[in-house]
DNA sequence: CATCTTGCGTACCGTACCGTACAATTCGGA
DNA sequence: TCCGAATTGTACGGTACGGTACGCAAGATG
């Protein structure tokens, strides 16, 4: 599976799929933000007022528990949005929301976003989609996380961080790794150095590249192409947002053919 | 914390929960049916027509994996509704839902329950609400399942189906228990000895009874009240239905009201 | 340049699980 | 009443992690 490439008129891949009009309308009330590393767009006791649309940041909501431990329940970047509850009239989410890998975000205010999502249009639909594909993401991953090994984990956690930046690099470090696979941080640096001993990523201070993709999709697991095989069911492909178009009539495989410009780069460094 | 008690004109809470007025439009429409162990509600390649609302039934959200092994993302039972994909307009969701205890399901038609979603009434509201309950609970377990041990996942799952059933007793057998928790058919043997051993639970072949509730919230771990009180924020206790009177008063409940005309049938066959 | 901070590599022992296997019990059905 | 199937109890070695701890290196700061 080839990393997606960014498509449309917008980054984010949610906005990307509305319809010009639909996104006219919002465009005006978009602002760029760059957030660092450790921003917490989202917390279970502040009522959000806002709406995020990663463009090329990485945020992770994250469960934690009384005693400091945590984990991650999803991964939210370009292909998705932050503030459900806004959409919701719930106010919180009861996990904290926040920016793992730096770069810049959408915002959008609530009350825009609220009256740009009224009257079953196009944005509607599409918020009610995500939200499906978001719960079959916490799900997936909750289970992921119970059954599968830290190092198969570690892998799924870096490709879908891959299709969600710009680029072969990004900024992370190992104990911020740990926080999301729910482990010790000396056991993302074993899984680490496994991957890298494969040639399969490199690692320096605070910082990872993919190397080799193909590679890290066979040492992931399996929930990997299923998070993304869902959310292209739902949202579409970067390629072709409108999931009407999304699937070639008759594919039925969970992992779809590849299409035209195939970005693959077999193993090679 | 003590056992939930069914207290409104349903034994459902969502449907509880609703104004007279849009109950009395669905009660008509509602059918109740018995539901076996192991009856299939929903999976990921069927689309789903109908919508679930269970009375006694627990029913549960299992991610299973390409290896056979499983896990439970969540637990559904007369707090909440299976069929969110009817009103996200998604027909499937990536997990199979099953009942896990037998008992009574009120069955709803999708077309009537899209009709009474629709207008921004009391039933799109609690639609809304549920859904972000649904994934809070989602997110919740699954970093529960990562985070704590067999013996106190295993105590939580029975104080959650305690809540959802009639009485102290259920039908439920330690294989059907390790498919939810993700675990050995023996591991979950051995956790509800340690559990029977404190005079807990007592286990009889296929059935388990809740002897002390107060020990086995103890014996639980926090994610038990996590999900708990997050449903009670968002659609309220089962004594006070709607979330704006749910301010703990410490009073007690009017007695439930059976609706005749309500396809109720209590218990007998 | 020297120093300080943050992040990474490694090591040790402990343990909560897993895989497998088999025996003992309960209970429904012929 | 007995049989057979389903359910539960138990056992044993194996392993993937956790807790803790310490040294080293890379980069930031002065």
């Amino acid at each position: 599976m080839a990393k997606p490439q960014p498509s449309g008129r917008h980054p984010n891949r949610i906005l990307a799929a509305l319809p010009d009009a639909d996104f006219g309308r919002l465009a005006p009330h978009l602002r760029s933000v760059r957030f660092e590393t450790h921003a917490i767009l989202a917390d279970p006791v502040t009522t959000i007022r806002n709406v995020y649309f990663p463009r090329d940041a990485v945020a992770s909501m994250l469960a934690t528990m009384e005693d400091g431990s945590s984990v991650e329940v999803a991964t939210v970047g370009n292909e998705g949005m932050i503030g459900l509850p806004v959409f919701l009239g719930t106010e919180t989410m009861p996990v904290d929301v926040l920016v793992q890998i730096p770069g810049e975000v959408s915002v959008l205010d609530e009350t825009v976003f609220l009256a740009a999502a009224q009257n079953g249009g196009a944005l509607l639909n599409l918020v009610h989609r995500y939200t499906q594909a978001l719960l079959g993401q916490i799900a997936q991953a909750g289970a992921c996380s119970r059954l599968h090994s830290v190092d198969r984990r570690c892998a799924r956690w870096l490709l879908m961080s891959h299709d969600r930046v710009n680029g072969d690099e990004f900024l992370i470090t190992h104990e911020s790794l740990s926080q999301m696979l729910g482990v010790r941080r000396a056991t993302v640096t074993e899984a680490a150095s496994v991957l890298q001993m494969a040639r399969l990523i490199a690692c320096r201070r605070g910082r990872i590249r993919i190397v080799d993709r193909g590679g890290l999709e066979e040492a992931s697991c399996e929930c990997y192409g299923a998070i993304r095989s869902e959310y292209e069911r739902l949202i579409g492909r970067p390629d072709f947002p409108d999931p009407d178009k999304a699937v070639p009539s008759g594919a039925t495989s969970p992992f779809p053919i590849l299409h035209g410009q195939a970005t693959h780069s077999p193993r090679s460094g």
